[in-house]
DNA sequence: CCTTTGATAATGTGATCACAAATTTGCCCA
DNA sequence: TGGGCAAATTTGTGATCACATTATCAAAGG
């Protein structure tokens, strides 16, 4: 402890704590689509499945409502977010309202090693189309888009993209099924052409287009 | 019950649960701009100051932090989130990105009862400057902007701006204080001119300069 | 065979207790 | 008088129990 008024800072490395542990599984199990829409939980049930005490689940689950990921019905009834035709409208439009946005700040802050993990990012999402990997394809799209966002120095702007992710995600699950039976253009290789020329139009384009081709994607499932 | 199949629909009224209704008190208390910016707080001194059991108060705090409203550090502190002049600029932008957007959403569904209303809370809004009553002035202003946020059916980009507002909010309070001391153009008035004549543009550059001149007022305050 | 109606099981909620870690206090020493 | 160290308090976290309410399901009734 060399220095004691300016390490007030409290940079403890991160201690394990029980219901952030919890809330980052059930994070990445939404965000990646692995729960289906309108899928009925239990706190207790959550929580021998994650082998802990229904206590952090709790607190796990009231974040997660309130950022719109799960739905807590006044009848005391747990389940993932349902989606109707207006939700997935309204996911679009802020989609498409905030994401190209935090692109194009994240250009400002762009650096040859993010476009290098963008493009290994971008590769592995490939490897995992061409291997009908659905699970892969999810976390990898995600790391992706995440990956350019945290770059923008945004963090509220980040967190309201993280709260439009969680309530999609579960819906991902049902595109993820045909994945590879649609070729689409891959818009990330054009976003990261766009980062490597400075060009912010073309950045803000190609976010854009990447969101119209996977909602589309999802919204033809959405109808049946 | 008369219907069986139809009635399955859960309406039923709003049951008290302790822990929603601590959310509301601590909701209300942060976007009118009660509690000051960082201000430490405890869960043990919050239920005692609610007269509840420091149940209800965790899960509205975690409700709150995920929002961004409170932060929890890793050292167990809990605090009002701290306001910088990173966060306050971006504050300032996703504002400007979602509210004049879900404004335009809400012309389509605009009606006169609801102009007859909006105008309403911003006479009482003018009564509470001249009367110089900062605490009247906080609500009434939330309660026009989110009774025209409201009417615009998006519940989901309402649910972000409501996150944006509970992280300034504590802010607010350091302007509050100055009240009167400079006179605002009234945009709000612009506003409602705007819906009478169904002026998308109109509107949509009322509700732009609104943000512009309060956050200007919040931000005289913040570099001191 | 379908609907209704009981009883039974399961669930979210709130309270309380235990504990480790952090903060605060108070004392001592230079 | 000022700064550092250790005791004592406070705090968030996790577990467990009790309870009112809701969902589940089998049996009775039409």
């Amino acid at each position: 402890m060399p220095a004691s008024k300016s390490n007030k800072r409290d940079e403890i490395p991160d201690r394990k704590i029980a219901h952030e542990e919890t809330y980052k599984t059930l994070y990445y199990s939404i965000i990646t689509g692995h729960f289906e829409p309108g899928k009925v939980l239990t706190i207790r049930g959550l929580a021998e499945q994650l082998g802990c005490s229904p206590m952090p689940v709790r607190e796990a689950v009231r974040r997660l409502v309130a950022l719109g990921a799960l739905k807590m019905r006044n009848t005391r009834r747990l389940s993932v977010a349902p989606m109707t035709e207006e939700r997935f409208a309204e996911i679009w439009s802020a989609r498409v309202l905030l994401e190209p946005e935090i692109a194009a700040r994240a250009m400002v802050h762009s650096s040859k090693a993010l476009i290098r993990k963008l493009q290994r990012i971008d590769d592995e999402l490939a490897q995992a189309i061409e291997r009908g990997d659905p699970d892969k394809y999810s976390l990898k799209n995600w790391e992706f888009h995440f990956t350019l966002y945290r770059a923008s120095a945004c963090p509220i702007i980040l967190r309201l993209i993280e709260s439009v992710w969680l309530q999609f995600g579960p819906f991902m699950r049902l595109v993820t099924g045909r994945l590879g039976t649609s070729y689409v253009v891959d818009q990330h290789q054009k976003a990261i052409e766009a980062l490597k020329n400075k060009d912010e139009a073309a950045l803000r384009e190609a976010i854009r287009l990447d969101i119209q081709d996977g909602m589309e994607r999802i919204g033809m499932d959405f109808r049946n």
